[in-house]
RNA sequence: AAGGUAGGUCGGACGACCGCGCCGAAAAGGUGAGGAAAGUCCAGGCUCCGUAGAGCAGGACGCUGGGGGCAACCCCAGAUAGCCUUAUGGCUAUGGAAAGUGCCACAGAAAAUAGACCGCCCACCGCUCGUUAAGAGCAGGGGCAAGGGUGAAAAGGUGGGGUAAGAGCCCACCGGCGGAAGGGUGACCUUCCGGCCUGGCAAACCCCGUCCGGAGCAAGACCAAAUAGGAGGAGAGGGACGCUGCUCGCCGACUCCUCGGGUAGGUCGCUUAGAUAAAUGGUCGUCGCCAGCCAAGAGGCUGGAACAGAACCUGGCUUAUAGACCUACCUUCCCU
RNA sequence: GGGCGGUUAGUUCAGCGGGAGAACGUCUCCUUGACGAGGAGAAGGUGGUUGGUUCAACUCCAACACCGCCCA
């Protein structure tokens, strides 16, 4: 993982409460469910579906979490988000390149207000 | 030089920056995926189950000799049979069918105690013709299993002799069986002799030999909230129900304390990687490899680089795998 | 991570080495004014894949693929 564990959705609770009170966001590959907070906090799961191979299910949890430590410094308000791959789009994915993920990721954000 | 066979090795290299897990009080620093980490097909360590000892059931393995290993299994050399390859060579199988049981559908007369549908046969018996005899005819009694046909398989095969027709009935060779001799540590092989023969399936049950107790780190050990329930004690209450018609006693709703079991959760187990929503990633540079394009050339530009990611550890097996290299050998072509 | 089970017609499943089957569904015909129900009939299968044992494999053996269940 490329995150600190400070910056990591850790528990089943979190989880579910941000799938319940989040907003849902879609973009080219990514479904995003954003749950803004006032603490300050930023918090990120990761869920892929379980894949043929481990290798990718691993290798798309590591890019999309580059991609979430790359625009940290950027963040205006705390929340948890929860990012979740489209299913139709892993192929595409797997064979993007880091800029083109943390575009996505940047215009989904942007539209969920916690992105400046 | 090209192609192939067998065996083995490697699985781009070095560096910078931004990050992550673990070690470290912190910083500095150190360390951090594979040959298969995979499938979970085997074996072992380890843990618990009763201390795992004996027997039964069940399971695994099975040509020979040697070696390694606790074991699974592997290595070397060889034997027999079948298949593939131009060739070198490779692959697969192999305890026992004369311990016993079982199965061999359909077809076919008959399928393991053999058997007679079409056939073949007038030597024998019988009948007919013939005066009798010689002889001729008839497949009724009977003889035969060569030929046809069926089948995966038809009870040794081929050839000759023989016969009424035939047959291991006799002979030669081959195959099988038994015995002897020789060779070999052995599986087995060779030769001679004998009598003339006795299917296949044990990846069917089984028998023989060797080995195996079961479950698995989500094993297991420890710490341990909240809530509910349990046990014990104290207090309060003597009201309801019940043991009983009455009394005592018991039970029991309330409060407090103690106790152990135990859930969430945590720690250990746990590792020269060691996590637990689970680290090993990203962006680049130089060099090397491959492909395409450009160029007279040095070279330049663009793209590509397999299979695949540890969760207790170890040893094997199997499967996936671009490309590169090494060794031995074979075939074809060219040159000397 | 570990331990098990399964894969046969469109679906749910049987099946003791020699014939591939049942129920429901589908289609056609009859019946009805029409539909349903009912009756008659028909089609539908590389038996997950690849090898092996056997004369013969859905069945026995092995490897692989896929699907599902259980264990804190």
């Amino acid at each position: 993982m490329t995150l600190p564990r400070e910056n990591r959705l850790l528990h089943t609770n979190e989880i579910k409460e941000v799938f319940e009170k989040g907003k849902r966001k879609r973009g080219r590959f990514l479904s995003i469910y954003c749950l803004p907070r006032e603490d300050g906090e930023y918090k990120i799961a990761v869920i892929v579906r379980k894949r043929k191979r481990a290798i990718e299910r691993n290798r798309l949890r590591r890019l999309i979490k580059e991609a979430y430590r790359l625009l940290l410094p950027r963040f205006s308000k705390g929340h948890h988000i929860v990012v979740l791959p489209l299913t139709g789009a892993v192929d595409n994915l797997l064979n993007a390149k880091m800029q083109d993920i943390k575009e996505e990721m940047e215009k989904i954000l942007k539209r969920s207000g916690v992105l400046r």
